[in-house]
This record gives C-alpha cells, sequence and structure tokens, in this order.
DNA sequence: CGTGGGACCTGAACGC
DNA sequence: TGCGTTCAGGTCCCAC
C-alpha cells in the first residue's frame, strides 16, 4: 500500500499528537513485528522516553526519541493512528505504544509484513537507502540509471537507489516520461532520465497533495481515506483510453510487479 | 556485486 | 452459499 506520499501524509497527520508526547509502555500482539527483541526488551528501551520529533526517510516513519529511534515500516497493510483504545478501532493491531496521559498509537496490519525496530542511529537505515527524490535535482537521476542494464520500472523500485517510489508512482512518472517500463536504464538518454526525475517528483507532489491513494488498506491517520487513487493515468487503467492518445492501457509484469503503461505513447525504442 | 525468483502473510475479489 | 484460486501499494534472503 503505501509508498512516499502515503507515508508523508501519515507523518503529517500524526506529527501534531506525537510531538513531545512521552511513551508509558509499548505492547507487542505479533512477536515478529519488534523482530529481534523480546516484547520485555523493547518496551525497557523506549518506556519513558519523549518522541522529540517525527519525521520520514523513503518508506520508513521516523519517531526520534531522547535515546534512539524508533522506525515503523507498514510495507503492504499498516496503518498507523491515534486512539482512545488499545484494540477498538480494528482486529489487526500488532503493536502500540502508550502515550502519556492517555491515548495509544496503534500500529495495524492485516497481512503483518509491517516492522517497528529501535534503532541507535539512523546510520545503517541512511547506509541502505538512496536519496529522497524530492531533494535532489533533476540531473541527479542520470548517474543512477546510466550504470544498470535493469528495466528502469525495476530499478526506481529499488529503494538503494531512490528512496520512497514504489509500483504506483512509477508507473505513473514512466508515463508523463513517455518512456516504456521495459526500456533498459543505461539506455535512457540524458536529456529522458532528465524528464523522468522531474515526473518522478510531479507524481510524488501530487500523491502528497492528495493525501495519499486509498486503493484497499491505506487509510490517513484519522481514518479517513486519500485522494491520490482518483488522479491516476495508467495503474489499475489496464483497457481503459489514454488520455492523451486514446490507446488502451496495457498490463505486463516487470520483476513479478503488475505494471501498467500505454503501448503508443511509451514505446520500448525511445524516439530521440 | 548485480539480478531474478521465491518467501513472508492475510483478506478481498472472482470464477465455478 | 461455498470453495478454490488469484492478486495485492513491499522488502528480505538466497542462489547464480
Amino acid at each position: 500500500m503505501p509508498e512516499l506520499p502515503e507515508v508523508e501524509t501519515v507523518v503529517r497527520g500524526l506529527r501534531p499528537h506525537l510531538q513531545g508526547a512521552q511513551i508509558m509502555h509499548c505492547w507487542v500482539d505479533w512477536h515478529k513485528v519488534i523482530e529481534p527483541y523480546t516484547a520485555e526488551d523493547f518496551d525497557r528501551l523506549v518506556a519513558k522516553q519523549n518522541i522529540v520529533s517525527i519525521d520520514r526517510r523513503g518508506k520508513y516513519i521516523l519517531l526520534k526519541l531522547n535515546k534512539g529511534y524508533l522506525t515503523i515500516h507498514l510495507r503492504m497493510t499498516g496503518r498507523l493512528y491515534i486512539s482512545e483504545h488499545l484494540r477498538g478501532m480494528d482486529k489487526w493491531v500488532r503493536f502500540s505504544l502508550k502515550l502519556a496521559p492517555k491515548s495509544f498509537l496503534n500500529f495495524s496490519d492485516a497481512r503483518k509484513f509491517g516492522r517497528v525496530q529501535y534503532l541507535d542511529n539512523l546510520d545503517d537505515l541512511n547506509k541502505k537507502l538512496g536519496p529522497e527524490p524530492l531533494e535532489i535535482e533533476s540531473s541527479k537521476l542520470h548517474p543512477i540509471t546510466s550504470r544498470s542494464k535493469r528495466p528502469i520500472k525495476s530499478l526506481l523500485l529499488d529503494q538503494s537507489r531512490l528512496a520512497g517510489v514504489g509500483n504506483i508512482y512509477a508507473d505513473e512518472a514512466l508515463w508523463i516520461a513517455r518512456i516504456h517500463p521495459l526500456t533498459a536504464a543505461a539506455e535512457i538518454p540524458k536529456r529522458k532520465a532528465n524528464t523522468l526525475m522531474l515526473a518522478i517528483q510531479k507524481v510524488l507532489t501530487a500523491g502528497i497533495q492528495h493525501e495519499g491513494a486509498t486503493i484497499s488498506w491505506y487509510r490517513k491517520p484519522n481514518g479517513e481515506s486519500g485522494d491520490s487513487q482518483n488522479h491516476f493515468e495508467v495503474y489499475g487503467k489496464k483497457g481503459q483510453l489514454c488520455s492523451r492518445c486514446r490507446t488502451p492501457i496495457n498490463r505486463i509484469v516487470v520483476g513479478q510487479r503488475g505494471t501498467h503503461f500505454c503501448p503508443s505513447c511509451q514505446p520500448l525504442k525511445l524516439g530521440e
């Protein structure tokens, strides 16, 4: 579910509730969510700490504590919200922080892919993640693409190259840039890579403005759906007509991920 | 080192 | 209605 715009929306929604809040205790229902720690050890690490700030890095949510960080990754079906009750809202709460004086930050996750980690610092995280797409210049994509023979679609999903782009926004950006998803990354000329980076920034920015895409599980922290799904051009639109050229949108599989594109606007041979 | 494929999980949608 | 199959917005791990 959540890509950069969804994670950013969650962070912005939670910030007023979490900034400066004190953690009383944590509660764990699914042991793997906090691997490799036990619930007891994890509680010892975070109890009595204050949440200094809440931010995002790629698709990771970062809670800076007095000492160390709590990082949360929503993976496919994770949700975060403030509640008066530990469970209450849904039956998939895997982890919860009890906050002073009396509220809970609930982490709910039907598929159990999501993870909550305690880190001393962010060095390892920053080491494995590429740059933030909204914080680099458009000229910075070409050095990344030029060194890989993989399909550009697969490269965009590689978090170690660029952090935060997921399956939906990759398809949307490639449509805007008129690049076929199977194009070998290194085959993309400098100018075209520049265009693609601007397209990525455009779809991510729009996604944030629309407060994320609710296809199935994603919700804003206040429980409402996002609106981004109503602005897609290709994702989930197989068979519908391309808004630019009226050709039916196609769906193929690239790197085991459903991939949507316009076969007319996004030819495999680059027209440059 | 780079890359492709399977594994990790459950729920919803769809076909019969 | 009920059962089996397929698919899902992500990442990790392991061969090659």
